[in-house]
DNA sequence: TCACGTTAGCGCACGCCGTACGCACCTTGC
DNA sequence: GCAAGGTGCGTACGGCGTGCGCTAACGTGA
């Protein structure tokens, strides 16, 4: 071991002046958003996090107590993005409703690596920003005239909905990213392999390929609509009976 | 290297005889299921697969492309557990939807594993099983009567609220299996920190304490027959307009 | 001004992971 | 009996999360 030689550092090799800027688990949450929304999550590990911060992977460990701990922050942090509406007014519930549920896949789209967890949102780890959401969220179904017992279900079943259709989008836009490709082109790329594999099932084809030539984005964002308009019906139903 | 004077094998040191019982994919498939079961997604290496079926892990590669291709056979054969009914009438499609529902939300939670993977379904690896499922229940929708353009809505806004709320429900009960606990201890011990966590949003608190006694299990089924009764509420509500 | 306790950053190491590669062997068809 | 092709597996590579203990900068009170 010649390193016993020499008292571990020599003049010759030092290891740098090293000025300590100070790393916040602000600044390691807003940059591993960033990797995440540039790389996906398959792509986030302590290493590279740390060398984007100009440090060790070691250091995170300083600021949060391990990986999970990480995502949990980061997650919570994301669920500050959606504008909730917090006056409630009994008769404009809908509206109040359908703006945060927009709101709500907004962010799964702009964050897409984030759909796995929100499954777990309220349940596990319940950050200040989801439990704010959801609390506004039960207020408007309050207001709306849900009894007491009956206002989580409600509240659950829109979330449900809107979890699953995020993250059945998430998934599908994450896959055209790695692709490298757009929507259309990946969507126009897929159609043979797909009317291949559908000549058994015919019926799977039909919706598809009757509106093949409206923008994929468009088709979405009208089954979006669609579907949350399907599940306030439902649930206001229960209000006139 | 010691190693270079006996031709890499020697008398004494004899490999073993090794009988070669002949691996398959569906082995591997079924094994990778147990293991799922049994420990967790992040449980799953190609070492412990190979380790449980007696063999090693890179041998599993000559079934298997790859991880990722193990998955989606898995998730596929996954699918192939639920009954889905084939028989259509258009008077009784609310029940043959309502029991496909069931029968896929039980499935996600005899695999909870499987949840993260269920958007992706009919979008990216689109296996046999879940394109027969998707057949299925888009014949019940057509039977009802929604016209070519809006059966696949539909049937999205469906599936977006089963895969939403067993998305949720497996997440909690994966965190559960985690800390080796009953559910109703489980709910029992989360009950100081909850209660303190919800101080300032004293709405989140409300239903749930109302319930404070009844089965958890009871609550999640009925939340789960609540939200399936308003979506399709919802839906018939186009059939009859 | 200075000494000292506290703490942030980091080098190293460990035990995992997915999987590419090529060799040794078994099975099958002739 | 033998050639050919396929199967299992040992080895290795580069990456991962993270525990440990050291160094050096910082904040504080004398």
């Amino acid at each position: 071991m010649p390193n016993d030689e020499k008292p571990t550092t020599s003049v010759w090799t030092r290891p740098r002046p090293r000025q300590r800027e100070h790393l916040t688990r602000e600044q390691i949450v807003a940059e591993a958003i960033r990797l995440l929304d540039a790389e996906g999550v398959e792509e986030l590990s302590m290493r590279k996090l740390g060398t984007r911060l100009g440090t060790a992977a070691t250091s995170l460990y300083r600021h949060v107590a391990n990986k999970d701990e990480l995502i949990e922050l980061v997650v919570d942090d994301v669920y500050g993005e959606p504008d909730v509406p917090t006056v409630v007014d009994g008769t404009r519930w809908r509206t109040a409703v359908t703006h945060t549920a927009t709101e709500l896949r907004a962010m799964t789209l702009r964050h897409p690596w984030i759909a796995p967890e929100l499954g777990q949102v309220g349940l596990v780890h319940i950050g200040p920003n989801a439990m704010r959401m959801s609390s506004a969220l039960l207020a408007q179904f309050e207001a709306a005239g849900f009894p007491a017992d009956e206002m989580d279900q409600a509240m659950a079943t829109l979330m449900a909905y809107v979890i699953g259709i995020a993250t059945a989008e998430a998934a599908y836009l994450s896959v055209i990213a790695r692709s490298g490709q757009t929507e259309q082109e990946w969507v126009a790329g897929l159609r043979p392999a797909f009317d291949e594999a559908t000549q058994e099932h015919p019926r799977l084809r039909a919706g598809s390929s009757a509106q093949q030539d409206v923008h994929p984005q468009r088709i979405r964002d009208d089954n979006f609509a669609y579907g949350l308009d399907r599940v306030l019906d439902g649930l206001a139903a229960r209000l006139t009976a």
